[in-house]
DNA sequence: AATGAATGAGCCTTCATTCAT
DNA sequence: CATGAATGAAGGCTCATTCAT
């Protein structure tokens, strides 16, 4: 036995980790409210009281879900545009990102939207991780904006087109996922150019 | 006993009917998933036995759910835009009804965006009904920009850009939920206007 | 098969009193709190949904329990004292009727007092039960009380020995139950009849 | 290191004390079975390893808690009669005691009589420490009788009026505790008062 | 001593559905 | 058509206790 670190664990993942690896894809797969605690801890091989020793409630994992969510995607999102030189590219980049994206996940779409549609409740901790996670995307579009139109438009219309594209990226996924077909983003990418680029010739 | 409106039984609401409408009521405001038969039947005063009488199972009543929502939202819809002198004041009019509709459900958002949320397969009965729904309105909203576009634009342009105004829709619509905020629906108008009417000046 | 009455079944005891009867022996022998309802389904052989049909929640069926036993506990007592020729017999007789009752009861004590220990909460449900309980035989040791020393005793006195009279009713029983032996029977029973004759010779 | 009070520790209260301590307080107020280890382990901050390091196990600490309470509770008895001049008068402060502490403790009566009634085992050992306090309450009022009736009364009679007033006693503890009201303990008071008075008189 | 993860049986209650009446 | 008792799996969660660290 030279050493724990030989073969079978290398740091065998700290068990609360392993726990919202399961549950994340669960919830995300059926949906928060269709997921019962049995089938997590079955999938997990643990007894019931040690869920609750790693966390105080279902909700509580539900926010620990959607906060690990939050960076994951957004980790995603900021890869996706990386490498683009400019604004304007990283605004067009985000729906190419957008489409893969979706394809990927089987068409299960935006994690933060689905919870927000089975959480009527807008003061539950759940629905702050909603919002939260959409205001940042939101801001996150209009700074590329501003950036991006900076020189040719007034701020406030720089931040308008900031919007309009967050709600195009966000019809366009939530129709994605609808249909189960990537036209609609397709469609808000097209537009999208015209936006980033129309702009720009003006 | 020749006709129904003889005697003892003005016909106050079929009870099918009856059920229908308190099960809308709780199927919008909690979620499907979140609601129960017992509370539909609790608050409809009948047995279970009555409830199975009347529909085959709960999936099938939300199935009539929908059907039922779809008639009267696109009522309220079709209402809304009714006396706009032009497809495209038509099409500008969507934006509003968005609006106040949002406001008067307090921001419940859209029964078949909520409901495709919490039903991930995409063959379910009840997920055909969402994609009815919102193939027809995305129909609506070509139909409406074929007209307002006919002659400036080829009709693969006009297409495009009642698509794009759906998403925008759909965008303003979801993010207006997620936030309890109508600043998408504003954002999404001026965007709409912008197209609406640049398109016709240019 | 000539009539329902024949062997089997003469009227098989209503499925919702066979739990009650089920579970006031369980509750009565271990305690409210300590009984789950698992046994209690497990001893009539139903389900769990069977049971919720029955009775709302646990607490429900403690106080239908608290009801039953309150007439069934009454009528023991009334019994107990039923055929003594005048009030102040049937004092007496009161703490005979409590020896042997404690003796067949395998000092459990009383069921109502039992349960008070167990729940805090003066306002609940159950203890409204209890509280209902000791004040009607309160009362009805009052009431003998009235008769039996109407003519020598202002009714303010005969009201403190009623008083009395139940108080020690209610220790010998406590102390019986904690005890294992009836020597507080004993002792009350002697003060109960010096009480009781020494009034009516002074 | 040589003593304990030296630098760093100056012993605030051993671990095992503050446990004990939270834990009476619990038990008595709830109940020893409506409390939980987890509730108890969180009030003293400590780990569930810790607790069991203490205490070998629940039982153990509620019986840990009813030797304590047997210390605490007899203290109060012994100081509330301390002052009077004369066995009389102490079995009369006795009652006045009584009083007073019942509407101290919120009406929540006698731990030892509420264990007992969650505690159907006579054998096991909670129900050991319940029965030994009651004995050495009664042998505490038999003592009192003793002194006060010796000289006018047979031994027998005196030790039967010292069990009745203990009788008196625990029933208008437990009444009073019933009815949330201390009228159980004025008629047991005047009771008392006659049967000091009136057999000094004879 | 002290930690807290782990256990597994148990807590009370609700689920959608069936079926004999 | 209507009733509501019956099912049995599942819901989320707590229980007292053990044990490797």
């Amino acid at each position: 036995m030279p050493a724990a670190s030989a073969n079978s664990n290398p740091t065998p993942i700290p068990k609360r980790d392993e726990i919202l690896q399961i549950a994340s894809r669960l919830f995300y797969e059926q949906g928060f409210g269709a997921t019962g605690i049995k089938q997590i801890i079955d999938e997990a091989g643990i007894a019931k009281g040690t869920f609750y020793s790693h966390f105080q409630s279902k909700e509580q994992l539900g926010v620990a879900w959607l906060r690990a969510r939050h960076a994951t995607w957004n980790g995603w999102f900021e890869e996706a545009i990386r490498n683009r030189k400019s604004a304007g590219k990283k605004l067009l980049a985000t729906f190419d990102f957008l489409e893969s994206w979706l394809a990927d996940c089987n068409y299960r779409g935006c994690a933060f939207l689905n919870t927000m549609a089975e959480t009527p409740d807008f003061d539950s901790p759940m629905r702050e991780e909603v919002t939260a996670h959409k205001n940042q995307l939101h801001e996150r579009f209009q700074k590329l904006a501003l950036e991006h139109f900076a020189d040719q438009e007034p701020e406030a219309s720089a931040r308008q087109l900031g919007s309009v594209l967050f709600l195009l990226f966000e019809g366009a996924l939530v129709e994605t996922q609808n249909f189960h077909d990537t036209w609609p983003v397709e469609v808000a990418r097209v537009q999208a150019k015209k936006l980033i680029e129309q702009e720009s010739a003006s």
